[in-house]
Parts: structure tokens; sequence; C-alpha cells
DNA sequence: CATGAATGAGTCTTCATTCAT
DNA sequence: GATGAATGAAGACTCATTCAT
């Protein structure tokens, strides 16, 4: 094995790999406070500490840095729930949504300055129409999120843990209802994310009426 | 009673309102279907079949425009909610909630191309946090937002309803549960409001967990 | 005599002038305050409580009013020279001059607002190259200017009171010298007109040198 | 001493202020033709055969590109008052005097085309009313010039030359009948300086009077 | 003739993108 | 590949002028 000529690429491709991620923080910045129309490449460059020239030696549009911004942090989110290679994962299937729902908040919560904004890009936008602004790879990106919803939800349904309603509106019943409590996770800095994933699961799984003899 | 010289000025304010109304109005379009920033203020005024310049003659900025558009239409949202003045109005809180859910979507869905769009300018920010670029008034917008749902949450907790939770957190769990059907609705052309109205408040009450003995 | 057809015209005729007036003496304040450029037709209408479009039934375009108003105060300025229909009027040249100048510098005074913003168009301009901006009118007017100081100094050369310099170059030294003046005039709310004519005139027929013996 | 390191930012340096030169000789041109109101950056941009952007990377308005040229010429114009460094200087009163206007004369006659707007815009205004619309640096450099001739003056009444009056009046005197030979300069393609200057000089000592027998 | 809202040409300014160094 | 100045298309906004009432 020739390590040799492998050390110069690798050491190439992390630093390729710093600039980017420093764009990406930068982007991520900048656009929770300006927003990504009042967002100037120049604003980004400036807070990554590089030129504007750099910046398009790794995206070649500026719509390109929100679009990787949403795909990292899409992608993270999502990782948050697929739990298969968790061995800790708990089986049943409340606890395993509690776990999976404290996650997610948790992550969000990391990532809030994104999140305040990815929301004005249609990363929430669930079933809005679909216009012509929401670019293809958007569209795809809901669609992910959605089927990984869905997912839980018919595993839910087959359980029997959730009554069969149509897949589709509990998804999008359970994306409500996280983003009811992810926007609070965003307003605060420390929320308390392991008691709003309960209160989270909570509403989602027995609703808001007043509660009979009906054991918690 | 002279109602002459009342003739011109009332002409004249129903010009200045026919002016401003069909300014909204193609605004409305305008940004559904370029969004607010891809929205030119030609675009606007040729919809509008004006010039450029009577755009300028009722709004004093493009700001002025979505502002006024995001204030009429919250008001016609929250007017729906609003139900003193009916006289139909039922008296028990789940056919009452019932009742205003469904106004509220089907008001949705009258003016989905706008509410597509104000989502992307915090109407629907709930509690993120109030970053610089939200308006002072768009902050007072939602909390009015807030407020009504709050006060739904309230009674039905008063009236034995809803399980006494923290208002906020329900009233969060409330906006979440509608939104969630409402972007349905903005996808969709025809769709049932009575039956999402239904679907909604279900969801609301009981959860999505599957239901035993209770009696629906 | 019939005066009845009479009437009618005359008042009209009043009124008009009285509009024009009106939209003069606006117009006068409005540019010493914004300038030209920065005076809008609207601040003038306003200024004189009347409608823009009054002002367009006075005069056809913005730039008229300034040359009207040119055209006025130069004829005031030039009438305080033409000492002919005086019976007052000093027969000896020094006298003769003096008289004229304090007239012209408390012509000056009473109009400052004007002559501060009639510098920036070329009224006092003197022998500028006579660029394509200057209107036709313009170089008229100052020609008329430069005509009427001409016929002084030449007065003063054949009366034999001044030096038989180049009558052009005396000219100018006199607008120069009187300039000097009148610009404090300008800055000054209540400026003592008769000592200022008394020293230009001195300044102007005997310089600043030091004087020896020589009877003032 | 090594000068590699210096040399690209050397370059750098003298790159800028080569743009920034070519667009402020651009400007002097355009200004001069159409006036600052009539001048457009388009226009300015074309004459320097650049961008319309690159003069806003020089000059972050275009009231900047006018004072940046104010600035540039009253600096020139002072410097030619300024004799302090000039060996061949001359030491009494008079030839000094006349060589620092004859100086003054030439640079404004090379400056010309700007001189002829400079005009309009306050920078001979003199003890014109500071209006809201004189910018604090034109004061300022009012002021300095004021400043400038008040010196000359000064020497002047010091060292017996010129007649003890009031040194602002005297001062305003010198700059009036300066000006009006400026202004000939202005007009004039190859004015003959050095014959104005001494007529300048000569009129402003000895004023336009019948010279008896006093030598000159 | 007064009125004042409608008109739309005109211009400054911004900023994503390019490219010579 | 980093740099940052140059580029120029694009758009908000102004305001002189028009014209229906």
């Amino acid at each position: 094995m020739n390590l040799v000529p492998d050390r110069l690429p690798r050491r190439r491709d992390e630093a390729r790999a710093m600039f980017r991620n420093a764009i990406l923080d930068a982007a991520e910045a900048v656009f929770a406070e300006r927003g990504f129309h009042g967002a100037r490449i120049q604003d980004i460059a400036e807070r990554a500490r590089i030129a504007v020239g750099t910046v398009y030696n790794h995206f070649s549009q500026k719509d390109d840095v929100l679009s990787a911004l949403l795909e990292e942090r899409t992608e993270g989110l999502l990782a948050q729930v697929r739990a298969d290679d968790r061995e800790d994962e708990p089986a049943a299937f409340r606890p395993r949504l509690e776990a999976r729902v404290a996650r997610m908040l948790a992550y969000v919560q990391k990532h809030r300055a994104f999140f305040a904004i990815a929301n004005e890009h249609g990363l929430f936008a669930g079933a809005v129409a679909p216009s012509a602004r929401a670019s293809a790879r958007n569209l795809e990106r809901m669609e992910t999120f959605r089927a990984v919803f869905r997912a839980i939800v018919e595993e839910g349904i087959a359980s029997g843990d959730l009554e069969p309603f149509d897949a589709d509106a509990l998804s999008r019943f359970l994306g409500g209802t996280m983003r009811a409590f992810v926007l609070t996770s965003l307003a605060q800095d420390g929320a308390d994310v392991r008691a709003q994933a309960t209160m989270t699961i909570d509403l989602f799984l027995y609703g808001a009426s007043r509660r009979r003899k009906r054991a918690k």
C-alpha cells in the first residue's frame, strides 16, 4: 500500500471540505440574520473570512449555497429519525417515536438559526401547491420528509398503536404537532427538549380533550 | 338631506378604494406566482392595468403592499373566528370550534394564493425568535393570532372540554394541527373543507392513538 | 364709456396675475430652500396653496417658472440702475454710481432668497463659456446686464472719472466688486446697505492699496 | 531592500488611483457639459470607458464624485497660493501677490471645465447664507478659502501695502476682483494669464478711478 | 380655469457573477 | 485554487407632465 499518492489528494479534499463548511456555516448565520434575499455573497464571504470569488469556487450560484444548506440540514434531521443503526433504540412504538422526536427537536434546536429561515424556503411547506418557484429538488426533499413521516405513521397503524386513519393525514398531523413545538425550540435558547418531546407525543397520541379514566 | 355635496367626495373615495383593491388583488396574484422578491412593481401594475406610478400613489413602498395584504387577510382570517355576531353559532365547545375551524379553512382556501406566500413572511411564524427582520407590525399580528387561539383554548379548559394543560402549549398545538390541514387546502382546489375541519378537530381533541371503547 | 365689458376681463386678468405671483413667490421660497432641482412642482404648489395642475395653467414647464423668476428679478435689479426717470438722481459720477449701487444692494437684500440661487443658474455667470446648457434667454439676460454695467463704466470714462481702461474689463471689475458685497447682503439679514455701497464704490474707485496723501 | 512583496500592493494602489482619476476626469468633463444633475453616472462611466458599477466601487454616491472633484480642485487651487515652498517666490507684497494670482488664474484656466460648474455648487459661494443645502464639508471648504485670502490681505496690511480696512471686506474684495477675471479665463481658451493677473492686481490695488500723478 | 390622481420615462443604486492576477 | 475589483443587468422609486372631472 502506497500512502504517499493518497496524502496530497486527501489533504486537498480536506481543505476543500473545510472551505465548503466554512461557507455553509457563514451562510447559515447570515441567512438567519438577513434572510436569503437580504444576504449578499459578500456578507457570507466576509463572515467566512474568505474572498467572494472563493465562494464561487465551491458553489456555482447563490441558490446553490441555500440548497446545499437545506440538503445538509434536511439530511441531518432525517438522520435523527432513522434509528435502524442504533442499538439502544426502543422497540415499542411510543418510546421509539418519543426518542425520534426528541432527537429531531434537539437537532433543530442546535441549528435553529437555519431552521428559522428554512421555513421560508419550503422546507416545511408541506403540501403547498407545487408552485413554479419550488425547485424540483425542493419538492424531492419535501417528499423524502413526507415519506419518513408516513413510514412512522404506518408503523404505528400496523402495530395497532394508531387509529387506522388516512396515513397521509396522520403524517401531516404528526408534522404539524411537532412543528408547533419546534417553533418553541427556535424561540428559546435552552428549551427542555425531552419535556417537549413528551408533550408532543402525548398530544399527538391523545389530543387535547379532557381525559377521563384512560391511563396515560 | 342634501346628498349632492357628498357625491364627489364619495366617488373619489370609491375610486381610491377601487385602485387600492385592484393593486392588492394584482399583488396577491403576482406574489403567489413569483414570490415577494420575484415580483416587480411593474408586474403588479401591469396585472392591475395601471401605471407603476399609481402603485406608488397608494403605497409608499413595495413592502407596504405586502404589509397591507397581510393586514387585510389576517383581519379576514380572524374575522372567521370571532363568532360573537353570528346568531347560528353553536354554543357547545366542539361544534363551535368546528364551525370556526371550518370557516377559517374556507377562508384560507379562498385566498390560498396569498396564504401560500404569507407563510414565507412570518404570518404563521408562530413563536419563531423575533428576528430583526420581522417588523414590529408583523409581531403584533402574530400576537393577535396567538391571543385568539389562546382564548379558544381557555374557553375549552374552562368548559371542561380540554385538559387543563398549559394554555400556551395547547394553543400552539391547535395552530399546528390546523396548519397541517390548511396546507392541504392550499394544495387542492376543491378540498372538502367540512371534512377537513372535522378531522382537524377530531385529531386535536383525541389524537391519533388507537381508540378503545371511547365514544367518538 | 361702458365699463361693464371691461370689468370682468379686468378681474380675470387680476386673478391671473394673483395666481402667477403666488406661484412665483412660492417658487422663490422653495428654490431658495431646496435649489431648483430639489424643488418639486408639488412643493411650489403646496406653498402657494394651489393645486399642481394650476401651476401648469400658468407656466408650461418647470423651467419656465425659473425663467420667469429670473426675468422678473433681473428686470427689477436693472430698474434700480436706470435712473433716468428719477429727478433726485445726482449728476456727478460718483454719487450717482453710489446711489445706483445702493439701490441694487437693497434690492438684492430684499430678494436675497432668490439671488442666493440665481447664482447657480448663471445670473451672475459673467463671461462663463456659453455652454449648451445656458439657454439663449439666459445669455441675453447676461448680456443686458453686461451692457448696463458697460454703459456705467463708459460714462465714467467719458466724464474723466475713470481711467480709460478696457471698458469690458472695468465693467467686470465693477460687477465683481459689487458681487463681493452683495454676498454679504445675502448672508446678513439687516446689512447696512448704505455703508456697503460706499465701501464698494470706494474700493472700486481707489482699490485697496495704502492711501498716501490723496484726498478721499 | 526587498521590493518584491511591495510590488503587488503597489500596483494595486496604482490601479485604484488610475480608476479614481479616470472617473474624476470623466466626471469633470460630463459635469461641465451637462451640469451635475444632467450628468448620468452612465455618462461618466462611458466617458471613462468603464462600467457603471465600477464608479460605485470608488464612490459610494453620485454626490461623492462631485465632492471629491471639489476637494481635489480646491486643494489644487489653494496649493497655488501657498508659496512657502517656492524658492523663487518674490518677497515684496505686490509681486508676490501677482505671482500667486497668476498661478491661480492659470490653474483655473487649466481646469476651467470644472470651475464653470463648481460655481453652481457653492465653491465660490462666498458668504452666502449657509443654507441647509450646503453640506458641512462645503462650508469648511469655503472657510479654508476665506482664510487663505484673509491671510494674504493681513500680510498686506501688516506690510503697509494695503489700507487697514476691515480684513474681511478686503478679502472679499480681492476674491471678487479675481473672480471677475477668472470668469474671463473660463470663457477664453488661450487667455493671457500674466496680463490678467497684472490687471487684477492693478485694479485691486488702485481701483478704477482716474489716476493723477501717482506713479503706477 | 382649478383640481389632484394617473402616468411612465428616467436614473440611481445594488449585487450576483466573472475573470485577470 | 484564492483573491477582490470590474462588470452590467435589473428594479425600486421619483417627479414632471397630462387630463378627466
